[in-house]
DNA sequence: GACCAGATTGTCT
DNA sequence: GACAATCTGGTCA
């Protein structure tokens, strides 16, 4: 995993990712876990990217290099994690949306109390609450820094859908999953395969 | 399972 | 001033 792999569209670096570990190496250990859903954001031609309408404040790391974490405020109290694509200056990235906890499990429940396992991390918002993600890691290169992705499994049967939670281009397949694993954040009513 | 309301604040028009 | 790449907790079935 170099930077030429995450220098490519986020369509093909987003299926890609899937059954690759995610690990922060946090201040209470080392958290993460296989990742099991992704979402591909094209930049300024893709209406329903942040990049649509040209770099702000806000989201000039999509526009830098590929392979750093992108992580953004939303909705007044959650954290999501993206990881910049294509070569600088395109604002492609991969929003991971979901991974199967695998380190660091009990340092997840202290972050995230919930019932069940399953519950941990399978959304956006969820996975960055459980591994204590936040504006603050914002910017870390994943091939130099804490958080880092290394080789999970293989071979996984991949299963496209609408992306999740937007308003606008809701005809594009560009949410990518893992197909019947338990983590997936939701059991789409409408998948398209 | 499906549908709905409410939370809560940064960001951009 | 409108809205957001979401989640939780409620109702109804």
């Amino acid at each position: 995993m170099n930077r030429q792999f995450y220098s490519r569209p986020a369509t093909i670096v987003a299926p890609e990712l899937l059954g690759q570990r995610l690990i922060y190496e946090g201040p209470a250990g080392p958290v993460g876990g296989i990742i099991v859903e992704t979402e591909a954001y094209m930049g300024p031609g893709d209406e329903a990217s942040q990049a649509h309408r040209g770099p702000t404040p806000r989201t000039q790391i999509m526009f830098g290099q590929a392979g750093h974490a992108y992580i953004y405020f939303t909705y007044g109290l959650h954290y999501c994690l993206n990881v910049v694509t294509s070569p600088a200056g395109q604002a492609s990235a991969v929003l991971i949306r979901a991974i199967e906890p695998t380190i660091g499990v009990e340092v997840m429940r202290h972050n995230r109390p919930v019932e069940s396992d399953q519950q941990l991390t399978n959304g956006p918002a969820k996975l960055t609450q459980a591994m204590g993600l936040s504006v603050v890691q914002s910017g870390l290169d994943l091939l130099n820094s804490p958080l880092k992705l290394l080789p999970g499994r293989s071979n996984q049967v991949i299963a496209t859908s609408p992306r999740i939670g937007i308003r606008l281009a809701r005809d594009r397949l560009w949410r990518y999953y893992i197909r019947d694993n338990p983590y997936v954040s939701r059991t789409s009513t409408k998948i398209t395969h």
